[in-house]
RNA sequence: GGGGGCGUAGCUCAGCCGGUAGAGCAGCGGCCUUUUAAGCCGUAGGUCGCAGGUUCGACCCCUGCCGCCCUCACCA
């Protein structure tokens, strides 16, 4: 028998069964949502309805029964008599807390007032052969809520709140970029050569064309693309993947919300940033910019502060050149940093995280960075070792990464090829040449935007750890995991 | 990968100095027509994460392993 299963919920099942009715019916009477018959309450005493959902502790009085019946929407007592329930009486006793059932009967009140559906037909839809978590601590073990989000879902409220939230938010970002004219768009997930990141990919194969592919890392390069087909104002909200580890604000797969405007620079893109966080404020946060996060408030109403990278670097690391490979390493070693195989950039943007991402308490934007950091940024005609691009950080979290992209074709090729002169695993092995080409043909300018959906979700709902806005996080499996081999043929 | 914490009944948790497993809720049987953490009486439920070791005796001490959480590292 499957660990977990109460055995006399088996025997429940088996008198259902017994008694000619179906445990699991293809359907059954369906009701309207419990908030709609909350509302007005008084004014609909007296109304019959039907209502569907799960049913909790029932609360036995011999010839009177009390349960709560929970649906999306909300949760409301129902009250059996027998009286009013003569046929279905006999049977009460296999309809159990955390079944599934189709209710019903007539809105009226307790003698304390509670709003009540009193049953005049009860028709079980779904047998439960697991009980509901106890009542008033829910499923608390996080190990357990992760694995079992199902029960977590409709165990905690806010759970189930908060994931509604992530719903709402998402359909606002649309609807921001909706409302500006952009389209969104699906680029392709499955790609033959990673890029517009750097991070370590997740390796596939696909049989029929024989051919090595990646799960993207970033849908940019793309994107892009379809600026230079003259689309002009695309957005992509889809699932990246990136090989590494997992942390309170890192999953290996994440939401990323990536635009593009032709014509745009990165100016306008930190305002359309600011447009999208007065828009989520306005719809999500109910008007009010504040959040709490991590014990501390924030106010994600905009306009927000700016300071440029190498001020912030400047100010952190006084008499460092970040351009002086010889002193940003003096300055790794005192901050204990690793500098060994260390791309004199990588190292300088270490200093840089080490020394300044902590103080970003934000929101800010933190604008210009160095070249050899932002290989797919263009360059700022006063002063072309920076460029046009900033990142937004609340919290210290970086929550979004925009600039003014590069479109001079012989200077993306010549950027492709510095990387891979410091070539490590989250380098691509190539060069992108098809994206190159189509530079070629010709991209206007045009400014881009990266935001990591659900980093906003944790700072719209207050989570700490980016597990409690991703429904089911990755987390290892429980038996021993057969050899990751190709054919599986390990048996578990 | 390093450090710290945790893992006991379906759920939430106790379990002392090493002496052989406990409670509440859920379940089951019974009483009860206004409860809402209902109440009362009775009952059942355990590979104490897994595997070794020490010991007359291990949930407890030791070693290894598995899983989760936090943290550091890693991660533009």
């Amino acid at each position: 028998m499957t660990d977990g299963i109460a055995n006399d919920r088996l025997e429940k099942l088996q008198a259902v069964r017994a008694a000619g009715q179906d445990p699991f019916p293809a359907r059954v009477p369906r009701g309207q949502p419990v908030a709609s018959v909350l509302t007005d309450f008084d004014a609909r005493t007296g109304q019959t309805v039907t209502l569907c959902g799960r049913l909790g502790q029932i609360r036995d009085f011999g010839k009177l029964r009390f349960a709560h019946l929970q649906d999306r929407s909300g949760s409301i007592q129902v009250g059996f008599q027998r009286e009013r329930l003569a046929a279905f009486w006999p049977d009460r006793k296999r309809i159990e807390g955390n079944d599934l059932v189709s209710v019903t009967g007539e809105l009226g009140t307790t003698q304390k007032g509670e709003p009540t559906l009193w049953a005049t037909d009860v028709v079980l839809a779904s047998k439960a052969l697991r009980p509901a978590p106890e009542k008033w601590h829910g499923l608390t073990d996080t190990e357990q809520r992760y694995r079992m989000r199902y029960v977590d879902l409709f165990a905690n409220g806010a759970v189930r709140d908060s994931f509604v939230r992530r719903s709402h938010i998402v359909r606002e970002v649309r609807a921001y970029f909706d409302s500006l004219d952009y389209l969104e768009v699906e680029t392709p997930i499955l790609q033959p050569i990673f890029g517009g990141a750097a991070a370590r990919p997740f390796r596939t194969h696909h049989n029929a064309l024989g051919m090595e592919l990646f799960l993207r890392i970033a849908p940019e390069l793309y994107l892009k693309r379809l600026i230079v087909g003259g689309m002009e104002r695309v957005y992509e909200i889809g699932r990246v993947f990136r090989n590494e580890g997992v942390s309170t604000r890192h999953n290996p797969e994440f939401t990323m919300l990536e635009s593009y405007e032709a014509w745009a620079d990165y100016r306008d893109i930190m305002a359309r940033v600011e447009g999208l966080f007065a828009h989520l404020t306005a719809k999500v946060l109910a008007g009010d910019g504040k959040v709490t996060f991590r014990e501390r408030q924030y106010d994600l109403a905009p306009p927000f502060q700016k300071a440029r990278y190498l001020d912030l670097f400047a100010q952190q690391n006084p008499s460092v050149d970040w351009f002086d490979h010889g002193a940003v390493t003096r300055r790794a070693r005192e901050l204990g940093l690793e500098t060994k195989d260390k791309a004199p950039h990588t190292l300088a943007n270490d200093v840089f995280e080490a020394t300044v991402e902590d103080t970003l308490q934000g929101p800010i934007f933190v604008y210009d960075y160095p070249v050899a950091i932002s290989p797919l940024a263009k360059r700022l005609a006063e002063d072309p070792r920076v460029t046009e691009r900033f990142e937004l950080f609340v919290a210290g979290m970086e929550l979004g990464n925009a600039f003014s992209e590069l479109n001079d074709p012989i200077d993306q090729q010549q950027r492709f090829e510095a990387q891979l002169l410091h070539k490590d695993d989250e380098t691509p092995g190539e060069v992108d040449l098809d994206y190159v080409t189509a530079l070629e043909f010709g991209m206007p300018p045009a400014g881009g935007l990266g935001i990591g959906i659900d980093r906003l979700c944790m700072l719209l709902s207050g989570s700490a750890s980016i597990r409690d806005v991703v429904l089911f996080p990755l987390l290892r499996r429980l038996d021993a995991a057969p050899a990751a081999d190709a054919d599986g043929a390990t048996q578990p």
